[in-house]
DNA sequence: TATATTTGCTTAAACGTTTAAGCAAATATA
DNA sequence: TATATTTGCTTAAACGTTTAAGCAAATATA
């Protein structure tokens, strides 16, 4: 059944009687070849069930038309929407992707690279783990000459293409609509300061304080690992507080939910006595009780985008230093968490 | 800086003036190269930053180390969790993975076939969209000769390895315990016939009631997409039947939680008036209101067995014909949604 | 009709590895 | 000391493509 030998060019040249060359052009279409053997050449490689390797041709083009996705796991609405979308700009220009995940690790995230630089990528487009400091790896990327596009998670030093939202301009956001709401005590649950994004959600928050006037105190601004056992904890710790915050601005959605949870299981009213706001919009923010506000990071236009960028890239052939850098703004979708003038 | 040429196999030969052959087999340790060679070798490569060629080994060992992962997405705990699983695994053992998502949709799929086959993986391991009813492409990987292992969505007519979980039997586990719950008239919110998975949940949820004699109606009995909107929809029928179930077992955790919004919304009591059993045991389902029992897939045990699984094909010369069916226990998680006695 | 151009191919080499076969020198065995 | 074996390499070919260069036949142009 399974014909273990593959067909390959020249088993289609000998049943035709030409060179291995000319069917490799008759099935590119080169202007060169004429109509009658174009035919031919494909009508035999459908009947013998050809598929071009593609190592070969990588090999000899020098160029696997794959490009490399490291993201910090799949498993979010935010990243995994963002692939799609990237996907699908990608394989319209011919490229495939390779989806690695670094889970959060440093250690796993290097590996991710080797992986891709190992299978020839053309490119890679990635969103830092949590962990990583060190870019080492990232300058490997960079000196090898092989595009890199950084989305969401990116750095500032590694000065390489870059999208993602404005985190600074969210936080203001965030805080206005609260203060709006008559927050006059707001907290804010913060990612690692070494990320950039989270720095400046951390910084906006910090303005956007002063702007209002509002008291900025050191037991307000917690830093966390984002997830929902740390945003659990992180809530326990502000309840604990004498003077508590009536307000709750968390950098993750996840862990806005451990945040939620404890609240409401300490019979905490939300947004009552502490309205919530948490960050990125993934689905569950609208599943469950009450729903979450939260900041949507526009997954789509970033896909698109990063696709975009890669296929610039591509197509040069002089190297260009000019950087790309896409800041998009955000957008907060209000929810029952922190809405309070109507709850 | 980016030293564009890369480094080969034959630059690290000609500095040392030994030939090509023996960097390679130098780098892979052959017991015909002397120590000293070898350390040579390897400190140039080291010094040159070689990066060994993927695509020209492939070519030459007619071996890609590649196994192409296909999931109707990745955003999902189940998926996300069995693709992390099987490429630590498969990691260990040298092979890496490329994960592609069919998003549920046939078309999508069989793209994603043709490009693991033209990426030349060494084998397949997947899980099918929801729409896929036709084999052909399936078998194409079959014809091939390259390993196919399924999991969770498989097809019986494919003859393949598959590794799965007992869902009939998980039929049986739901509606043991809601009639020990004292529930009486239970509803199926069911997945699509044609699928084998949800096909035996159906079959296990009528034997089950049979077994405990109850009504087996029509009316209770639905077919769904199992998407959250669904979910939602196929609540709403039951709700306006004359006389309405007083549990529904619903065949996934998204049109679970579909259905528990519109239970929330109508003022409807869960699990008092209605109790309510998913399937998957998505994070989610602990996270909502009130939390939602489920059935628990062991996505860590299918993503090892899977990658075990290929690694068995991987390692036989000689093409057996024994077949890998592994089918796991469930295991269901009582929460909230249908604790009656506790509650 | 003579020359130039175009068409439609072939030939040969290359991409960077790996590996079978072979060979000289070193070492072991009889 | 003569032969056999082992060690440590080299040579050459191959994996399946693509592509530059070239050439004969067909066609166009002067």
């Amino acid at each position: 059944m399974s014909n273990n030998k593959k067909t390959t060019i020249k088993d289609i040249a000998s049943v035709l009687n030409i060179s291995p060359a000319a069917v490799s052009k008759a099935l590119h279409n080169d202007s060169r070849i004429s109509l009658k053997t174009k035919e031919a050449v494909k009508k035999v490689a459908k009947d013998l069930n050809y598929q071009p390797n593609h190592l070969a041709s990588a090999l000899r083009k020098g160029k696997s038309n794959l490009v490399g996705v490291i993201v910090p796991r799949t498993n979010s609405n935010f990243f995994s929407s963002v692939i799609e979308n990237m996907e699908e700009a990608l394989n319209k220009e011919g490229y495939n992707i390779i989806i690695t995940q670094s889970n959060e690790s440093y250690k796993k995230e290097c590996r991710n690279i080797d992986t891709l630089l190992f299978t020839q990528v053309d490119g890679i487009i990635a969103s830092m783990a949590n962990e990583t400091t060190n870019l080492e790896y990232y300058e490997k990327i960079k000196s090898k000459g092989i595009p890199l596009i950084l989305f969401d998670r990116g750095e500032n030093d590694l000065n390489v293409d870059y999208i993602g939202i404005n985190d600074y301009d969210s936080s203001h956001l965030i805080v206005d609509h609260l203060v709006q709401q008559g927050c006059k005590r707001i907290a804010h649950i913060g990612g690692y300061k070494h990320t950039r994004i989270f720095n400046n959600r951390i910084r906006g928050y910090i303005e956007a304080l002063k702007k209002h006037n509002l008291p900025l105190e050191d037991e307000l601004l917690i830093e966390s690992s984002l997830t929902t056992k740390d945003g659990r904890e992180k809530m326990i710790q502000l309840l604990s507080l004498k003077d508590k915050p009536d307000a709750v601005y968390v950098a993750g959605d996840y862990a806005a939910l451990g945040a939620l949870q404890v609240l409401n299981e300490q019979g905490i009213r939300i947004p009552e006595d502490i309205a919530l706001v948490g960050f990125g919009n993934e689905p569950f923010t609208a599943m469950v009780t009450p729903a979450i506000s939260s900041i949507n990071q526009h997954s789509t236009e970033i896909g698109k985008l990063a696709a975009k960028t890669f296929l610039e890239h591509a197509k040069k052939t002089i190297i260009e230093q000019s950087l790309n850098k896409i800041i998009l703004d955000a957008e907060l979708v209000v929810r029952d968490s922190s809405n309070i003038k109507n709850s």
